[in-house]
This record gives C-alpha cells, structure tokens and sequence, in this order.
DNA sequence: GTCTATAGATAGATAGAC
DNA sequence: GTCTATCTATCTATAGAC
C-alpha cells in the first residue's frame, strides 16, 4: 500500500464530493475531512475553492481531451490518406468513446464524468467557464472535422447537432455515475457500458447524417 | 399595474435564481431580497428552502406535462382511429414543442426551462428525486407510446434512446437561457428557437428510428 | 508542508411583536 | 401575513506555530 500524498488525496475527495453534490453543494469541510487531511492544507495547495475546481477539471481533462485530438486527427489522416471523406460515425466514436471509457478505468475517474457531463451546463458560472475553456478547442476541431464529414449540411446546422450530441453524451455521463445501469458489482458492468456507448454512438451517427 | 403578493414574488425570485445559480448555489437571503419580501415570510409560506423547490418545480413543471401528456394521447387517439401506428416523430414533437415553446411564453420561464434542463442530472439529490417525481409517469407514457411506434426494437434500446433523447433536449433548454443563440433583443429570437425546436426533433427522430 | 486556532462573513430557521 | 431580531451552525480563508 502505497503512500498518497495530502495533494492528490485532496483532489479525489475533492472529484468525488463535486460529483455527488456539485460545486456548491460541496464544503472545504467535507472535502478535507474525507481526504483525512486539514483545512488549512487545502488552501495551501490550491489557493481557494474555485482553484480547486480548476485543479480537479483539468488533471483528467487534459489527457481526456488530448487523447480525443489524438483519435480524430487519426480519423481525419487516415480518411486523407485514402482520398476519402472521413466518416462521420467515426469521428464521432472518436469523441465519445474515451469519454465513456473513462468510466472503467482505475482512478475513482467513475465519478468524474459525472462532473464532465454536467459542468457545461451547470447553473454556476463558474464551473461553466472554468470548463468550457477545457473543452473549447476540442470542440472546434470536432466541428470542423465533422462539417468535412457532411459537406450537404450547413456548417451552422453541424454545430447544433453537434450541440445536441454533446447534451446526450452529457446525460449518459451523469446517469452512468448516478443510477448505475446495472449493479454497481455485477460483474457485466463493463460489457454494459460497452453496449451504451455504441447504442449513443448510433443514435448521434442517424442524427448528425440526418438530411436537411 | 396589479400587485403581486408576496408569494407569487418568491416563487419568481427563487426560479430566477435557482436557474441562474443552481439550488445550493442559492441563500434564502437572496431570494427574499430579489422578493422584496422578508426572510421570515419566505419560511412561513413554504417551510423550508426544500419545499421551496418543490414549489417552484411544481407550479410550472405540472401544468407543462398535463400539456405533454394531452398532446401524445392526441396522437395515439388519432393513429388508432386511422388504424395506424402512431409516428415516431409526431410523440417526440407533443414531448418536446410544449417544452421549448415554454421559452416564449410570458412569465420569466425563460429561466425555468433551464431548471427542467439541469434537473434530472443535477448533482443534489435533493433536486432530482423531486424533479423525477414529477416527470417519472409522463416518461413511463412516453416510453410505452414510442415502443407502439417502433415495434421493431428491443423496448430497453426505446428506453435507452429515450434517455439520450432527453439529455439532448435538456441541454437545449440550458442553452436557451445561458447562451441566448441570438441577441437577446433580437426580433428573431422567437423565430431562431422555432428553427432549433424543429432541427431536435429531427435529429432525435433519426436517432430512434435508427435500425438496431 | 501540515498543523491549531480563529477571524469574519453568511447560512437556514425560529420566536414573538404587530 | 409580514415584520424585527436573533439563535445556532456552518462557511471560506488566513495568521502563525512547528
């Protein structure tokens, strides 16, 4: 068993009790208390709360989004490579995939897309700045790629279906994290998720293709 | 200008702010001042800061799913009596139309739509046991209606689409009121949100209607 | 880098006058 | 039904010892 440091303890409290209480809903207090560790180190560490936020928000979503850039200029060179369209089903799997990945992997990072897929939305402005100015550039990049994908389509109209891809991604992201989608220790967990990640990627490929 | 008793002004003031800030993210204090009324009144008529909310969820939210509700028996009546099945399309439009039109109408509903937008994924508990409350038998309906008029899907892929369906709608309500699409005073503001009404229920309509 | 102690502000809720 | 006044608890943040 290894040590973990006061710093990282802070932000998986931190990451766990945003998720299940929001930004808001959530004290100093608690955070510290359940990382074990003081409230004057909080601060220490990260200033004050909304750096915290910040602190949280990008330890996972900067390699979150850098693998999802990585996958869609994967896409994109390989579509150039063969003289092709990419198509928009895998730049939407490019997308969507890492995300819903993120679920399974080690870290309590179960509990973070919760806050991803809340956060562009949140009511607080805040946690909404705070991420969009994470996710902005990878947001063009998919836009852009995806209007090379529908050329038929007005670029405004991508962008909103685009923007309707996003909200479905989101609540996926919540509900995968608050109402387990089967339970929490059965063992088809994984297998599960791998199944609503493809029937989301489906059912955002129809609406992106949809015609005018 | 008629005068508008004191609790009709906190139920204002608290939609406004619980839109704006979220619930935690919002003190009674404010509210009251917002009202114009006194802390003290604001307990005496509803109790506490939780039936506030419920309150607030509650004088929009049932009138809006009696309308829904209305509208897809509406079109299960109509299917029937032609002895047809009932459109994927026209159920999604009688769930979704009531909902974004909320926006136009003349009460600061603007911001309420973002509540329901936020509410079945929001963080506290609190917020989304009973907002669920509220909307749980006009899913149930739904569901049932959709599974008529794709009889040849697993009814857990309908409900799953359903799902992604409502993320999708509920970030546009958000949006609607956090990021105005158009200026705020712009005369086609109402015009915009008919155009954007219209492109959800296409993309979800694809997205359900997609083979399995 | 982590602690104790505490400042200073603000929270939700209630008692009791009117 | 609305008010003033206040209780009690909690909050974020910081000062200063170690």
């Amino acid at each position: 068993m290894t040590q973990i440091d006061t710093k990282t303890r802070l932000l998986d409290a931190a990451e766990c009790l945003f998720s299940q209480q929001g930004f808001a809903g959530t004290s100093m207090r608690e955070i510290t208390t359940v990382a074990k560790a003081n409230l004057a180190a909080a601060n220490y560490h990260f200033g004050c709360k909304e750096d915290l936020l910040s602190a949280v928000l990008e330890r996972r979503l900067l390699p979150l989004n850098q693998a999802r850039n990585a996958r869609i200029e994967q896409v994109l060179t390989e579509a150039a490579e063969a003289n092709m369209r990419p198509k928009t089903e895998d730049l939407l799997r490019a997308f969507i995939e890492p995300a819903m990945a993120f679920c399974n992997a080690g870290h309590n990072s179960n509990a973070f897309v919760a806050i991803i897929g809340r956060s562009l939305t949140a009511a607080d402005p805040a946690v909404r700045d705070r991420f969009l100015d994470l996710v902005r550039p990878l947001l063009t990049t998919l836009h852009q790629a995806l209007c090379l994908a529908l050329p038929q389509l007005p670029r405004e109209l991508v962008l909103t279906r685009l923007f309707f891809t996003i909200g479905a991604l989101g609540h996926c992201l919540c509900f995968s994290s608050i109402t387990p989608l089967c339970e929490p220790n059965s063992s088809d967990t994984h297998k599960h998720r791998e199944t609503l990640t493809q029937d989301l990627i489906t059912f955002v490929t129809s609406g992106l293709e949809s015609p005018c």
